[in-house]
DNA sequence: CGCCTTCTGGACCCCCTGGTCCATTCGGGC
DNA sequence: GCCCGAATGGACCAGGGGGTCCAGAAGGCG
């Protein structure tokens, strides 16, 4: 899922250790992102909150900044999918259906405003093309999994076969999209469970 | 609804050239920053899409960046609502609906990816406190005038009573909120679209 | 043990950007 | 026409930020 190396140009061969410090170097950069805000953290910052040095974050990032930033969206656009597991990937009944939406709206009361999603969407995204591939890619991902969860829903009869899977699927991620979105605006999760709520509750028909 | 001077310092008493220059500067860097992007645009690029100097820029914004980005976020703010009427306050009748749906589609078609609603809540909200309040306060009325619009629709027998207006407005803003925010990403209108569809769909029960 | 590559530290550089200053022009009221 | 505050131009400054370099430590492998 990571593919790591792909875009990025040619790193160095790396050791274990290498390794570990530059998964060290991403994770702590995508904690400062988060609590500060990508346009606010400086490569100085990252180095203080990793306890590493100028040439070593050039060293794994030959591109600098930007290729780290690129890094920082696929790490946490993988933790977005992977928080919602195992739920996610197995919408096979209305139970699962509301074990998942308390488990995103659990995530998202304790992450409040400091959330890897909304780094994507909000800063991430618009720093640099290859970012916004990863988290377009990221909503690709997302919304086959809720149309799955609608398919199989559908082929038990439990939900109405006029139902659209796209489209509701489409939907429903708009949804929980723009609830995360406001939740970063306005600190409520209101609009997060209401936008769950709805949403399910338009699919049970 | 702009209610100048509150929140920013005092700025010197303006003549008519003096607020015709100011206007144009906010409205330039409005278009600047939706072009692009908040952080990419600097105080020089301003000066230079709107025909002023830097000594022109503090005149009228004697706080500097942040100012002006609480001046264009209050700006962005007002259009976003504006570019909906007369459909959004006046939401009763189904045709009032569709009415809305079409012409929130029609602004967001054309404008595409450079939007006043994206610029506000992926920059400049994180870029200023008074920024995010601006927008804090957007989404409030906005969701209001949706409110009210259920509640009339309501009133009429046209919506069923089991319709919890302020959930149900939540929801589809939250939609709304969320399919242009994947506009912003994809390039895509498909998730707009459907949060509409699915959210007005869900009204009419 | 010895060698070569990877890893790390930290000093250094340069440009860009927000912000300042002052001198000049403009323009409206009397 | 005069005068004073508003409006404008443009040179200038300081600091911070991304990025470079080289020398030395560390660590795997024959």
């Amino acid at each position: 899922m990571c593919d790591p190396g792909s875009v990025q140009s040619r790193t160095p061969k790396l050791t274990a250790k290498g390794r570990a410090t530059r998964e060290r170097i991403v994770a702590g950069a995508a904690a400062e992102f988060r609590a500060r805000g990508v346009v606010a953290t400086t490569l100085d910052d990252i180095c203080r909150a990793t306890a590493t040095s100028k040439s070593q974050l050039f060293h794994y990032f030959p591109d600098g900044r930007e290729q780290l930033l690129h890094a920082v969206a696929q790490h946490e656009a993988d933790r977005v999918l992977l928080d919602q597991e195992p739920f996610l990937s197995d919408l096979t009944s209305w139970a699962a259906w509301d074990a998942w939406r308390d488990a995103v709206v659990a995530r998202y009361r304790e992450q409040g405003t400091s959330c890897p999603l909304g780094v994507l969407t909000t800063s991430l995204t618009r720093s640099t093309p290859a970012s916004q591939e990863v988290t377009a890619r990221l909503l690709e991902q997302w919304q086959r999994k809720i149309t799955d969860g609608i398919v199989a829903m559908r082929e038990q009869g439990a939900i109405a076969a006029d139902v659209e899977p796209e489209q509701t699927g489409a939907a429903l991620l708009a949804g929980i999209q723009g609830g995360v979105s406001i939740l970063m605006q306005t600190g409520r999760l209101t609009h997060l469970e209401a936008a769950l709520d709805v949403g399910i509750a338009a699919l049970r028909g």
